[in-house]
DNA sequence: GATAGAT
DNA sequence: ATCTATCAACGCGCA
DNA sequence: TGCGCG
């Protein structure tokens, strides 16, 4: 069955095999989620390579990762070919609505993208601090957060957007503008994670070994290397009811807010009655400069 | 999921 | 014509 | 150098 996406005819295979068994969600619902979405994720994943994360077989067989755009794939999807350690890569990039649908027929329920853009690919336009619990309790999650949103706003000056990632914990998200490289940026998100673990050693920890995290929310600066991805903006994760990362407004993250909250199945109805949580992200950039430099001597004192 | 090679 | 095997990530910290 | 981690 082909598929007319705007001038795209995206070929669909196999379109009632079931992704997610349990509730019924075949790969053509997971297409018609994201033709849905498609304008509400674009602006986000514009011109950013995407790591792949393929279920071919749906949530409950063998998964795998991707980040090679396959020889098969068609021309009209945008790629990007960027270095890696050893040579270089060819990238896709979440450009347009038709590439939605054609990761979605190959069994990609969830993007992940960089954290920086094809035109300047050695400098980030975002930080992310992944709030990971070891267990399922969300108050410490939401607690975690309202921390980091004191420090980076009231101390340093800069705007936070806040997103559930579908699973486990909440990402919050900082636009910056491009001018620091992904080293200088990650030893800032190192710097800050240290002083909010510092402050309540009992409940964080930047401990990368989970053997000695011993129970504490684990706070991740990592993500903010070159290479690293974060899960895409109302991205299907591939669990059990197939909940979406979705942006939230700060004011949203308390009570019986969790990390599932909003799903394939009922986050359309959030975006009909709901404004975009995220409407200044863009404006919203803003240097590190003088937050690096504010940030030292938090360190030093 | 797509493809090449084997039956 | 059908089946089967194969392939599809990587950067960083630290032991 | 290789493993743990996300």
């Amino acid at each position: 069955m082909d598929l007319k996406v705007g001038r795209y005819i995206v070929g669909v295979t196999n379109q009632n095999k079931l992704l997610f068994p349990k509730a019924g969600i075949s790969k053509i619902d997971l297409i018609e989620y994201y033709l849905a979405m498609a304008e509400h994720i674009i602006p986000y994943t514009k011109d950013r390579p995407v790591t792949m994360h393929r279920f071919p077989d749906g949530i409950g067989g063998k998964s795998f990762y991707q980040k090679e755009a396959s020889d098969y794939f068609p021309d009209w999807l945008d790629t990007v070919k960027v270095p890696k350690e050893d040579g270089e890569i060819e990238m896709v990039m979440i450009n347009k609505k038709a590439s939605l649908t054609y990761l979605a027929n190959q069994g990609c329920i969830t993007p992940h993208i960089w954290l920086s853009k094809k035109d300047k690919i050695d400098y980030p336009d975002k930080l992310v601090f992944d709030l990971d619990p070891s267990d399922n309790d969300f108050n410490v999650v939401i607690q975690a957060a309202k921390d980091f949103r004191k420090l980076l706003e009231d101390e340093l000056d800069l705007k936070t957007f806040i997103m559930t990632t579908g699973s486990k914990g909440l990402h919050i998200i900082v636009p910056i503008i491009r001018n620091k490289n992904f080293d200088e940026v990650r030893e800032f998100a190192s710097g800050v994670c240290k002083i909010i673990a510092n402050d309540k050693p009992d409940d964080y920890t930047t401990e990368i070994r989970k053997d000695k995290r011993k129970g504490r929310l684990f706070l991740d600066y990592m993500r903010n290397s070159y290479a690293q991805t974060s899960v895409m903006p109302y991205a299907v994760r591939a669990l059990e009811g197939a909940p979406v990362a979705t942006p939230l407004f700060w004011k949203e993250l308390q009570g019986k807010m969790n990390a599932q909250r909003y799903t394939l199945s009922n986050i359309q109805k959030r975006i009909e009655n709901e404004e975009n949580p995220w409407e200044n992200y863009y404006k919203s950039r803003k240097s590190l400069s003088k937050p690096m430099q504010i940030l030292e001597k938090m360190l030093n004192r």
